[in-house]
DNA sequence: TCTGGGGTCCTAGGACCC
DNA sequence: TCTGGGGTCCTAGGACCC
């Protein structure tokens, strides 16, 4: 028999942060986005005070959060990684596959595990992570991946482990579930299936009419439903390459110049061009964008998006960069109050698949320039070297007025303990 | 004053080919 | 009065996830 194990961090960020402030456990806690934009991680102390709507912007909850003493984080983007590498790495010991789902939960591959107590196997796992990390994890257990993570789901009251085994007992907790409680549907789904009177995880999975189900939900809505029936569809996939690639970001302060828009889009293609030589792969083309802030009513609103593609496959920022100032030309309208912009990096492919272009004008990709930068910023920290195009000044940078140290990543930053 | 960021998968429809 | 059929590839947009 083939099971799935799902590993959770409870409420991650908030998590991390408190293993450096052991004062702040049981406490209520939250984490903002960028720019201390909005909550979105949440301690149950927090939740329990009636925090916990996912991008609640802050300054709407200010004031109601300093009443209830609830200590706020910005958020520590470089902390929360390292963490979780060291959560995964625990996990491999468990299982010899390992599907890393997000920053803070895994899929874990329990093929033949028929004579072992899949119980006491949980509660190892949470064990285990729980003295080595300091993070609070919940196991869920079960035949196919929806319905580990739906035993994940239910494992928070239960002790942190929850196994679905038995038949009838899965489907008492079926009958418990809400529809749109089930991973991977969404609002829109969940209103189809409400309609053909479906509301709670079992009914989903007793409906027969399985043609209206694929009309309706497409192929993934009918996996779904197979999963419930412990058809296991959704098998382990371990780490693959990026198919497309990122970086955006709301500006701290408004923008107005294109001089400031080069140099925030030089600073994202650095950062992207970086992502795609570490996973070694290049890309063909590149989208750029630039927006202006939607939720200001009575302020003109621009959206200027555009790409390029490359002759043949790069990673080289400085040419990609370049590119992206060449889109910048085509999308910047003076006059307007810029708020966030980004871009993308598609078409990628292993750079071994790279096919050089007869006619590329630099087919030379600077790939030697380039790992080397990497491999000084890796031992000397991050902007010890980059593109000037990136800018010294950086006025549009984030906020960040509740940081707390990066206590793995950085020197500077390491836990300092006072003795005697 | 202040509203996140980074992904994946699926489908429909257009362009193009023979 | 009449205007094929079948296939592939690509892209935009929707939905969903954390």
């Amino acid at each position: 028999m083939k099971y799935f194990g799902l590993v959770d961090c409870n409420s991650f960020y908030c998590s991390c942060e408190r293993v450096f402030r052991p004062e702040i456990r049981g406490k209520p806690v939250i984490v903002l986005s960028n720019n201390d934009g909005c909550a979105i991680a949440f301690t149950k102390e927090a939740k329990a005070l009636g925090f916990g709507e996912m991008c609640e912007p802050y300054y709407q909850i200010k004031d109601r959060l300093k009443k209830h003493k609830v200590e706020v984080f910005s958020s520590n983007y470089s902390l929360y990684d390292n963490i979780s590498r060291r959560v995964m790495n625990i996990l491999r010991d468990f299982t010899p596959r390992l599907e890393i789902y997000s920053v803070d939960e895994a899929f874990l591959e329990l093929d033949g595990f028929d004579h072992i107590d899949l119980l006491e196997y949980g509660k190892k796992i949470r064990s285990d992570v729980l003295q080595f990390t300091g993070i609070p994890v919940g196991v869920g257990i079960a035949p196919t991946k929806v319905l580990s993570k739906m035993a994940n789901k239910l494992s928070k009251k239960e002790k942190g482990v929850l196994i679905l085994k038995d038949e009838d007992e899965t489907n008492h907790r079926l009958k418990q579930f809400a529809v749109q409680d089930i991973w991977g549907i969404g609002r829109a789904s969940s209103s189809k299936l409400h309609m053909l009177g479906i509301k709670t995880a079992y009914d989903f999975k007793i409906y027969k009419d399985e043609r209206i189900i694929q009309k309706l939900l497409t192929k993934t809505g009918r996996q779904i439903q197979d999963e419930l029936r412990g058809v296991s569809c959704l098998s382990i996939e371990e780490a693959e390459d990026k198919k497309n690639t990122g970086n955006s970001r709301s500006f701290g302060a408004s923008v107005y110049t294109k001089r400031e828009l080069q140099e925030a889009l030089a600073d994202f293609c650095t950062h992207s061009a970086a992502k795609l030589r570490a996973q070694n792969s290049v890309c063909f083309s590149l989208t750029a964008f630039i927006h202006t802030n939607p939720f200001s009513e009575g302020t003109p609103q621009y959206y200027g998006v555009g790409s390029k593609t490359f002759a043949s496959g790069t990673s080289d920022t400085l040419r990609i960069i370049k590119a992206s100032h060449q889109i910048l030309e085509e999308i910047f309208k003076l006059g307007y109050e810029y708020k966030k912009g980004g871009v993308l990096l598609n078409h990628i492919v292993p750079r071994n698949q790279n096919q050089m272009d007869l006619f590329d004008e630099c087919p030379h990709d600077n790939e030697s320039l380039g790992q080397v930068v990497d491999l000084i910023n890796k031992r000397y920290g991050a902007k010890t070297i980059q593109s000037a195009a990136c800018g010294s000044n950086q006025s549009w940078r984030r906020i960040a007025n509740f940081s707390s140290p990066k206590y793995t990543t950085s020197w500077q930053e390491l836990l300092r303990i006072k003795l005697g």
